[in-house]
RNA sequence: GGCCCCUUCGUCUAUCGGUUAGGACGGCAGAUUUUCAUUCUGUAAAGAGGGGUUCGAUUCCCCUAGGGGCUGCCA
């Protein structure tokens, strides 16, 4: 039985470099009909923002990507929220403390200071908190017992710390990446205790992923320098036999390559890099997602699923199904991948073309909403349906097709000016006149009537249509000039058609 | 700086020693469309460099270069 979690930190909305370490966790646990486990990783006081882990929930849940277990759900190893376990990671760091694994240290973060600073006039590159200075150190290996719990029953603070042992070689078996070895002489005895008395990372993960029997770890290619460390953990504890598997996840890079994708590039590029829009008062800016863009949350999966993976075959377009059924974690790239927002745009237009109305009005409905756009006698299906082929995210809806639903047309000068004559102008005229007497309407019936008389005019097709158009739209672009007419209906085409008939250049 | 990871068209990638190095996005050209978009067709575009191993390297090894990550009482 394969266990895998997502081990998100609350610390603000979570980027998508997150949401694809969600996707494939969530794949693998699907495809081998084990379990997802979504877990809070809330052990830094300092960084927590309220709000987070409630947009977590929410943005797995637009995607789809249901945890079996977690902080909502509970399940047979809760609680799943790490400030809710301080008392689980004390008594592991003391167990370690017990039996030589780890100790106490009582240094001041100022001390601290002062000890990496002497290194580095030593002329120490990496200075650390090791073997070479633990005994100049103030902690459970320096003083002597007596003193040491004199200093806890005097409550002076104190962290724990991993007692590594130099001079001997660690070998990680990363799924991706093979094996990676590292040389325990350049580990820092990491901190596994913060004076607050949360855990670090390094303790929460280790302790919680044996416990909650997690089998499988996939996180991001940032851990894995520390892996080394958790190994340590996992053998300090005597657990090393059912350490979990390791894979190390290419990162997302910025467009430009020029380092991992931040949360900042979405304002700096242009481009959400959110799954979910959200405001919080702790941060100043709104934030966009991928959901206000407009996009698809099948989409943004299908996108992410490719950044760093692909099935072998030709094949690009899958749903989240068919992902868990063609997903292979050995298929996993080892590059990092830059994010390609023109490739995002792409997957979303696939997917919006094959879209019911029925799955999209309430969304529609909801745009028109937020924008103030009366839409109640409009056929927005219709409209929907000649605009469907141009849409690369659904908000451009009423952008593209705002023509349908106000009479205030936004005119573009220079493009008609350059068409608009006087004989254009009554043949405008005319053809509303025409226009009356159709019935149906019908695209077709109106094609017919209006090819009659613009051949009788003797006036170009170049010249007429772009007119024709711009009266219904305002634009030279855009759907088929007689389905607009159609759906329009003959009323408001008469209209305007014999507005532009008496158009005046502006310009 | 130290440690670690990575390196095929502009971008995402296929290739698990022998291929005309394939596909997709984007670009360009053409067809369709009265326009634009869609769609279709075509086209340009890649193995960082240098050593090995081998009958034969994009593929395996080493070096260099470049990029990235880590180097916190953050995750």
């Amino acid at each position: 039985m394969t266990r895998l979690r997502f081990a998100p930190s609350p610390t603000g909305a979570l980027h998508i470099g997150g949401i694809r370490t969600a996707l494939y966790n969530y794949l693998l646990a699907r495809k081998t009909g084990g379990q997802f486990i979504l877990r809070i990783e809330d052990t830094d006081q300092t960084r927590y923002v309220p709000g987070a882990e409630d947009y977590i929930i929410r943005s797995l849940a637009w995607l789809g990507l249901n945890p079996d277990e977690g902080p909502i759900q509970g399940g047979p190893f809760a609680p799943y929220r790490q400030s809710e376990r301080t008392a689980i990671y004390h008594d592991h760091a003391m167990q370690l403390v017990k039996s030589g694994k780890a100790y106490i240290a009582f240094d001041t973060p100022e001390e601290l200071d002062l000890m990496r600073q002497r290194l580095t006039d030593k002329g120490i590159s990496t200075p650390k908190y090791d073997a070479s200075v633990r005994d100049e150190m103030v902690n459970s290996l320096t003083l002597s017992e007596d003193e040491v719990n004199r200093k806890i029953a005097d409550k002076v603070p104190y962290t724990v710390r991993l007692l590594v042992e130099p001079g001997h070689g660690i070998i990680i078996h990363d799924k991706i990446r093979g094996e990676v070895i590292f040389d325990s002489t350049e580990l820092d005895d990491k901190i596994l205790l913060k004076a607050d008395g949360f855990p670090t990372y390094h303790l929460a993960n280790v302790v919680d992923d044996h416990l909650m029997q997690i089998t499988d770890v996939i996180r991001g290619e940032e851990w894995l320098p520390s892996t080394a460390h958790h190994v340590l953990l996992y053998r300090a504890f005597g657990w090393i036999d059912t350490m979990p598997t390791f894979s190390h996840l290419p990162l997302i890079l910025k467009p430009n390559g020029q380092g991992k994708l931040s949360k900042r590039d979405g304002q700096k590029f242009g481009f959400p890099v959110f799954p979910m829009a959200w405001h919080s008062d702790h941060i100043e800016e709104s934030i966009e997602g991928f959901d206000s863009y407009g996009f698809e949350p099948a989409a943004v999966i299908n996108f992410l699923a490719f950044l760093g993976w692909n099935p072998g075959t030709e094949q690009e377009i899958f749903s989240l199904e068919q992902l868990i059924d063609v997903f292979d974690a050995e298929r996993i790239h080892k590059g990092g991948a830059r994010f390609d927002y023109d490739k995002a745009l792409w997957f979303n237009s696939q997917y919006l073309q094959h879209l019911d109305y029925a799955i999209v009005q309430e969304r529609l409905i909801q745009y028109a909403n937020n924008e103030n756009i009366s839409i109640s006698d409009v056929n927005v299906e219709a409209v929907f349906k000649l605009l469907q082929p141009r849409l690369h995210r659904l908000k451009e809806f009423f952008m593209i097709g705002y023509y349908f639903f106000t009479d205030e047309l936004k005119y573009d000068d220079t493009e008609i000016n350059k068409k608009w004559n006087p004989e254009a102008g009554a043949l405008l005229q005319k053809l509303g006149e025409a226009l009356g007497n159709i019935e149906p309407f019908t695209a077709e019936n109106i094609s017919i009537v209006a090819k009659e008389l613009i051949t009788a005019s003797g006036i170009k097709m170049g010249v007429i249509m772009p007119l024709i158009r711009a009266s219904l739209t305002g634009t030279i672009q855009g759907p088929d000039v007689y389905e607009i007419a159609s759906l329009l209906g003959s009323v408001k085409t008469i209209e305007r058609f014999v507005k532009m008939a008496g158009w005046t250049s502006v310009g």
